[in-house]
RNA sequence: GGGAGAUUAGCUCAGCUGGUUCAGAGCACCUGCCUUACAAGCAGGGGGUCACAGGUUCGAACCCUGUAUCUCCCA
């Protein structure tokens, strides 16, 4: 058979992903083997593939390909998230598009249209996870709006409003004047601004004295109901009692003391707007004040406010300073630097707003969840996210759940006209409820609350609901098979952005329904950034779209890539050249494949220089392997790939395939022996399958390049690797010489400019005789003769390794100079270590204190060194 | 403002319990090679005051204190 001369990464990728889906490798089901599970963190469904996800599923598809080939029934779930405020805010604007505004619009309308978006276009990511050659069980893709997990999400509303942890309130929100919803203090980004201080005269009432406020919102002054100063600042100890008259809407507001108030910031005085500021709501609490809400949903400014109806916010802040300064009551306007909140959807700013919203308390529900995480029952990898999550769980605030949208599960709180609230299922069990509190209850009267759930309260119920949707009606004794089998889940891998979110909630829900973790490792991603260390994303340009990516360099290219820069939780600089090498890496492996289909096989005698090189081999792959299997073991992702890497192009490439490739006498390739053969196919498939995790594509063509083979012998589902009993450790040492005295040969001949063809004689001044490499060194420097000496040689060209001497007779003079400076610089480098190591040794405390093992290991050295600097003077001497 | 982490070669990072000739890897770079698997390659090579200043110790990249810079999280 002929092999293509470059490996075709587009044609591989194609036939091999219709194969294994074809033979369902990727379909789990439960057995009697041990599951490993990992559910993954669901896309938004309006998202395309980023280079974030590309990461990120790698891994994820990295760690089940090992675990399908461990023997593990590996299961891999995927689906997409609903996102509420993405998807709305994608729909409303392909509405807006077509003419249509979606207050036109019912409800029932509005979500048809997302309804027809989703299916249109909610699957996209999926399809573009299958190019990277992610091997999910497709067969059990979930959404978060599928009916019954949905369904789910309301159960599990009703269970915790039920259980007292669920509450109804006016609370300062985090409003999104933009997305007209509230969203929670973790979709709130804070930035650094300039703002301008403005420092505002208020009269003080019945005097024509003032006092001056600094304030950066003073578009919130209509709003303002007191004005704050320190108790211990005796600047303000006057006007105790006294009121102020706000400017613009001249309203008198008592001046209150409190020591929130900062006296070093400003004048040290504070405007009190308690409808528009959290701290302000605090004290407003505290001292009784009255909330005037001078802005409108849409962030322009309400009736309320008395003046500027209808400006918008900003405008309005401008104008307002502009009135202010006409009135010559500005005294100040400073620059200064504040954070600004912004959404994370729609990057508005947000506004602090009093509403009326739901919230699940936090305080003992987060309880279990933060616990097992402390006593490491769940892992956080790496571990430095452990302070940072106990930091969160221990300051939990209670969480906002409810937003102002319509897609989404809908609240099932029902109100009637009395003002009477219920939870409930339907509006059947609702009206029941509602009657009780209400006789005279009109059907028409029931009215569902108009707003949705925030979509992390249905995502947070993901690893549990993907195997029973049922589960949290039923309860857990009664949960399915699927659950039973494969909950607690394995691994799961995800950005660190989203740890409270979504990672610390999960377990919130594992431990409250099915008083069980949901998962043992978290594994946390980095975040991707350009080599300037900017965070890619779409608004800046600068990611590149990873099916470009995967066209140019192949999915494994990619893939290998992705992973050789990405240290586990820190974030990682990614730069096209990384695919490059990873593209080189496979065209390598390519390589060295077309090279061994390409020996021709007889009956000869093997040869000595390739049974010890098969031998170095077997050990050298079992050694490497415990280390690579023990990189995985820590989460050591691009570590346990650069071992295989180096396994794979150095070892093998480099070494083996050099000691045990047949040569070329007359210009025709001799054959190989079957043994040897045999070997190198064996070895070829161990490295196969050890690259298959990173390389699932060129590994399997290659795997049934090899020879034919029965439809589900397949590298996909190939067991593992396994490691020798025992590792012969002195064999691996002593090709560790051998390799170093063949780069000494290729030393000398680079150095004396003698062409790699010509042969030449290496002598080992030595007692013994005959050791493994010989025959194998003799090929691999090329050399005529490899032979043993008790004596000096002289006229020879001399080294040592370790402790041994080498020789090298060459035909030409050695240049005297050269020679002497060469040995020279070498003992005295070795003078001068051996005189650090008797330092050491006459220390009294040193030998005194540390481990015998050390000292044993410094004695050593000094002999060594002593019997190096012997044979140096000796060598020189000859030479003088 | 509070907390966490980082700083090692041009770049990205290892360095696990303080002790092997310990200062490493990959990439990049330089030199020589189109040697019949591979120029997406082969063979060689240069390159670091381990951020800085102290301290502990027989011994510090590693432990402690402080300083500087950066990143992240929370308010």
């Amino acid at each position: 058979m002929e092999i293509a001369k470059t490996y075709d990464s587009a044609k591989a990728e194609q036939t091999w992903y219709q194969y294994w889906l074809e033979k369902k490798f990727f379909k789990s089901t439960p057995d009697h083997r041990t599951p490993y599970t990992i559910v993954i963190p669901p896309p938004n469904v309006t998202g395309v593939l980023h280079m974030g996800h590309m990461l990120n599923n790698t891994i994820q598809d990295v760690l089940i390909r090992r675990a399908r080939m461990l023997g593990f029934n590996a299961c891999w779930v995927p689906g997409t998230d609903h996102a509420s405020i993405a998807t709305e805010a994608k729909v409303v604007a392909l509405l807006k598009e077509q003419g249509i505004k979606k207050s036109d619009l019912s409800r029932e309308d509005f979500l048809k249209h997302a309804w027809d978006w989703k299916e249109k276009y909610g699957g996209i990511i999926l399809e573009q996870l299958k190019k990277l050659g992610a091997s999910c069980d497709w067969d059990r893709t979930r959404f978060t709006m599928d009916e019954d997990m949905s369904e789910s999400v309301i159960d599990v509303f009703i269970d915790l409003y039920n259980k007292g942890q669920i509450y109804r309130g006016v609370r300062m929100v985090n409003w999104d004047p933009q997305g007209l919803t509230a969203v929670s203090d973790e979709e709130v980004i804070y930035k650094e601004a300039q703002s301008k201080l403005v420092y505002v005269k208020y009269q003080i009432e019945g005097s024509s004295d003032y006092i001056t406020v600094a304030t950066t919102r003073p578009e919130t002054i209509m709003g303002d109901t007191a004005v704050c100063v320190n108790p211990t600042d005796e600047r303000y100890a006057h006007l105790r009692g006294k009121n102020a008259i706000v400017p613009i809407v001249n309203r008198v507001v008592p001046i209150i003391f409190d020591e929130y108030v900062d006296k070093e910031f400003g004048t040290g005085t504070l405007k009190v707007t308690p409808a528009h500021d959290i701290n302000d709501f605090n004290l407003g609490q505290k001292h009784q004040l009255p909330s005037i809400d001078v802005l409108t949903q849409d962030g322009k400014i309400s009736e309320a406010a008395g003046a500027y109806i209808g400006m918008d916010r900003f405008a309005c802040r401008k104008q307002i300073i502009k009135d202010l300064e006409e009135q010559s009551i500005v005294t100040k306007i400073e620059d200064i630097k504040n954070k600004v909140g912004y959404s994370e959807r729609t990057n508005a700013v947000i506004e602090p707003r009093l509403s009326m919203q739901w919230f699940l308390k936090m305080d003992t529900i987060s309880k279990p969840a933060l616990d097992n995480v402390l006593n490491g029952e769940i892992k956080l990898i790496p571990e430095k996210f452990v302070n940072t999550y106990k930091h969160w769980m221990e300051n939990v605030h209670d969480w906002c759940i409810s937003r102002q949208l319509w897609w989404g599960q809908r609240i099932p709180a029902w109100y009637d006209s009395q003002g009477n609230t219920v939870v409930a299922k339907t509006k059947e069990e609702a009206e029941e409820k509602l009657r009780i509190k209400n006789p005279n209850l009109k059907i028409d009267d029931i009215k569902q609350d108009d707003d949705v759930l925030d979509t992390w309260f249905s995502s947070w119920l993901w690893p549990i609901t993907v195997f029973d949707p049922q589960v949290i009606k039923n309860g857990k004794d009664k949960a399915n098979t699927d659950l039973n089998y494969y909950y607690p889940t394995n691994d799961l891998v995800t950005a660190p952005e989203i740890l409270f979110f979504w990672v610390a909630r999960m377990a919130i829900a594992g431990y409250e329904w099915l008083a069980e973790k949901p998962f043992t490792n978290v594994y946390l991603t980095g975040i991707v950034r350009d080599k300037l260390g900017r965070k890619m994303s779409k608004s800046l340009g600068n990611s590149p779209d990873p099916l470009d990516l995967i066209e140019k360099y192949g999915a494994d290219g990619v893939r290998v890539g992705m992973l050789l820069c990405s240290p586990a939780g820190n974030d990682l600089m990614f730069d096209e050249s990384y695919c490059e090498q990873g593209r080189n890496f496979a065209n390598k492996v390519w390589n060295a494949f077309r090279l061994i289909k390409g020996f021709e096989i007889a009956n000869t005698e093997q040869p000595e220089s390739s049974k010890a090189a098969i031998q170095w081999f077997n050990n050298r792959l079992s050694e490497q392997l415990g280390i690579i299997n023990d990189h995985y073991s820590k989460y050591r992702m691009s570590d346990a790939l650069m071992t295989t890497y180096k396994l794979v192009w150095d070892d093998f490439c480099a070494w083996y395939l050099e000691a045990i490739k047949p040569e070329f006498i007359d210009g025709k390739a001799l054959p190989i022996d079957h043994t040897t053969y045999s070997a190198t196919i064996h070895y070829l498939e161990d490295l196969l399958k050890l690259m298959h995790p990173w390389m699932p594509f060129i590994t399997e063509e290659i795997w049934h390049l090899i020879k034919e083979r029965d439809e589900k012998d397949c590298v996909i589902i190939s067991e593992w690797p396994q490691s020798l009993s025992h590792l012969n450790e002195p064999l691996l040492k002593e090709f560790e010489v051998a390799k170093e005295l063949v780069t000494m040969v290729r030393n000398v001949r680079a150095q004396k400019q003698l062409s790699p063809k010509e042969k030449l004689d290496v002598i080992e001044k030595s007692e013994s005789s005959k050791s493994h490499f010989d025959n194998t060194i003799i090929k691999l420097a090329n050399l005529s003769s490899y032979s043993y000496t008790k004596e000096k040689v002289e006229n020879a060209f001399s080294f040592q390794i370790n402790t041994t001497e080498f020789y090298i007779p060459l035909s030409m003079n050695l240049n005297k100079e050269d020679e002497i400076n060469r040995l020279t610089k070498e003992l005295e480098y070795n003078k001068g270590f051996l005189k650090s190591v008797q330092t050491k040794l006459s220390n009294e405390k040193f030998v005194a204190n540390a481990k015998p093992e050390v000292i044993a290991i410094e004695r050593k050295k000094e002999s060594d060194a002593l019997s190096k600097i012997k044979t140096l003077e000796e060598q020189l001497s000859v030479l003088n």
